[in-house]
DNA sequence: AACGCGCACAACCGCGGTCGG
DNA sequence: ACCGACCGCGGTTGTGCGCGT
């Protein structure tokens, strides 16, 4: 019926994540939970509407889940699961703990493109635009595809994303961490070069970041890093 | 060295389902 | 029973990076 859009688009950021963002929605997380994503934005002070919050927490802040690439165990499974459950991409990362739906999805979809491009040039019939259904894809080479991809994909991982990132991804764990913390710990240790330009966001409802630099900002990795303890397990770090 | 292309990934959009008033 | 609001999901788009030419 009548739906609501799914947020006041007024003033609303959109696009990548800044670090500020990130932190102010897993603080926010961590010490109210999310009982109210379409709220939550608004509570926590930012600028997002709850849709995006949710998916950001979901696919990416979440402290447990599991980045970097599929090991081809992994791989084999979701094409079994794919096979039997179609698109439903959800109840695929149902069965994998740690991984998103968001992530299988991309990674189904564009590991189906290249064997596409690859295998079937000519073949396929045109009937879909999208190599969705039932892929008759060859797990073999669905290994090779993403053992091939494993260095870019990390790399994209560690390359994109300058967040606080609770991943400890099976196959590249150390990846991200490290620079991300070691940055955040050498910024803890010159807490006094704090500049001024944090912008005061929604942060400063609770008076947590307000005027503080996004260096500055991880210079509480002790305050993250007992956030995270507090609230999720926190698996090897 | 510069440019273009393809890939991988993050994020957005819109719809359907569900729940509460 | 109806209506509205919220949540979650799947599809799609946008963006950045790496590689090849």
């Amino acid at each position: 019926m009548g739906r609501a859009p799914c947020c006041e688009k007024m003033g609303l950021k959109k696009g990548l994540w800044t670090q500020e963002e990130d932190l102010i929605l897993i603080h926010h997380i961590n010490t109210h939970g999310h009982k109210n994503w379409r709220a939550l934005p608004k509570q926590a002070g930012l600028l997002r509407c709850g849709k995006s919050c949710r998916l950001r927490w979901i696919n990416y802040l979440k402290p447990d889940i599991k980045r970097g690439n599929f090991t081809r165990e992994e791989e084999d499974m979701v094409i079994q699961l794919h096979e039997t459950l179609g698109n439903r991409w959800s109840a695929i990362a149902a069965k994998f703990p740690g991984r998103t739906d968001n992530e299988i999805k991309n990674q189904k979809l564009s590991s189906l493109d290249t064997l596409n491009s690859k295998q079937q040039p000519v073949n396929l019939p045109t009937e879909e635009k999208k190599p969705l259904s039932p892929p008759q894809c060859v797990s073999s080479s669905m290994s090779t595809l993403t053992t091939s991809s494993d260095t870019t994909t990390n790399e994209h991982n560690s390359n994109h994303h300058h967040v606080p990132m609770m991943n400890n991804s099976t196959t590249a764990p150390e990846s991200l961490d490290d620079d991300f913390w070691s940055q955040v710990l050498s910024a803890d240790n010159n807490n006094s070069d704090a500049t001024t330009s944090f912008p005061a966001t929604g942060a400063a409802a609770d008076g947590k970041f307000q005027g503080v630099h996004p260096s500055s900002v991880y210079n509480n990795v002790d305050y993250w890093f007992d956030v995270y303890m507090g609230a999720q397990e926190f698996p090897k770090f």
